[in-house]
DNA sequence: TGTACATCAGTGAACGCGCGTTCACTGATGTAC
DNA sequence: TGTACATCAGTGAACGCGCGTTCACTGATGTAC
């Protein structure tokens, strides 16, 4: 039963795995659509792909495996961008603010998957998929202890816990990144301007007063 | 059928109301068992009360409204303990770090209620329960930045703009509080070195450079 | 003080739906000979 | 070059479940007389 007006050609021998991917875009974009990883079923995923429900199952093994990708293929293009933002300068400040400006944009452009990375009800039932062993020493959470760091070696901050004062900036982006998703009526002041005041206030300063 | 263990005494004539509030609780006991308000079913709430599905209706009008009265009673709780705090201290930077303290101390105390605050899919399509203009003109965003303005007209901040360090404030706060209850096991460092760093560096700081 | 009765606080069965998952299957396609 | 066939990519029907909601109802309880 295809209720979808989706026509599909089927996969031609031995290219079966492309339905893997196909599967993955259409589980996302019933999350962007809904705003709720609990509308990822393996029929609506189907049916968007214009495939039978049983089909998923020679691809994944069951239905939360779909959103557990997700998660980590969401993981692994955030660290990407944060890692390409900070290669494309090289100096220490503009670095560091690159690394915080393609955090925000990462997560304001993909806000439904950046979401999921951190609470995801229908997986928290045991396995992490992105553990905090693999946050911690991972290239995303570095880039931002290092850009700091490098601020330091540069004589650009007085600080002297790198990894302290990423912590705090982190979790001001993260705050940032979530609100602006979620109440993008509140009267923000300039996106530049509040950017620039935590970055600066919280991975420039002196330890506080 | 009461397929639950619970035996529940029909309220006396005239007290039938009392169960809307059996059924709010129940639902706040789903939200925090599951952490996900997607399982607050009308079947659900109605086995753990221990009546019939149906009795909901005689308290509201569908299952949505049960998460919508939530969220009403989470802002005005959380509202409550902000102005509770602030009132509890009358030195300026001792009421604005107690407000911020209160603010953490809320979202972990009620991580659940906490976050359906911001973030509620099973709402989002239409209404929103707190508006923005509710929460910008409530005293719950108000208590920091009357908190703020109070330090700057005791000489003790020379900020020049309180509307914008509380929002700069509420980000870091929400950021801290999301993170904290999401990645408990990621190595914080001491609760109160963050949460010094987070106040008084973005509330008390100048301009940034 | 006794009793009829209106009202209140719920109940129980039923409906149609979408879900995850299983099972036996089908038909096109590439390949061995 | 032609053809039999193994394999691949997927199908379709069925299962039992929990869901929101509707409907007609029941039985205890307070009250009017």
């Amino acid at each position: 039963v295809n209720s979808s007006s989706i026509t599909r050609e089927r996969n031609r021998r031995g290219e079966g795995a492309k339905l893997g991917d196909e599967i993955l875009a259409a589980a996302v974009g019933l999350l962007d659509e809904t705003g709720s990883e609990e509308s990822i079923t393996l029929r609506a995923v189907a049916r968007r792909v214009g495939i039978s429900a049983p089909s998923i199952y020679a691809h994944f093994p069951d239905a939360e495996a779909i959103v557990r990708e997700i998660v980590r293929n969401t993981f692994a293009d955030l660290t990407v961008a944060l890692v390409a933002a900070r290669d494309a300068e090289s100096e220490p400040l503009r670095r560091l603010r690159a690394g915080c400006q393609a955090y925000l944009d990462f997560a304001a452009a993909e806000p439904n998957r950046y979401r999921i990375l951190f609470h995801c009800p229908m997986l928290d039932a045991g396995t992490e998929v992105v553990s905090v062993a693999d946050l911690v020493g991972s290239n995303a959470f570095g880039t931002l202890v290092d850009g700091i760091a490098d601020c330091i070696a540069a004589g650009l901050s007085p600080s002297t816990d790198p990894f302290f004062d990423a912590v705090a900036l982190w979790t001001a982006l993260h705050g940032y990144a979530s609100l602006q998703a979620d109440s993008p009526n509140f009267p923000w002041p300039p996106h530049s301007a509040l950017l620039d005041a935590l970055t600066s206030r919280l991975a420039l300063v002196p330890k506080p007063v």
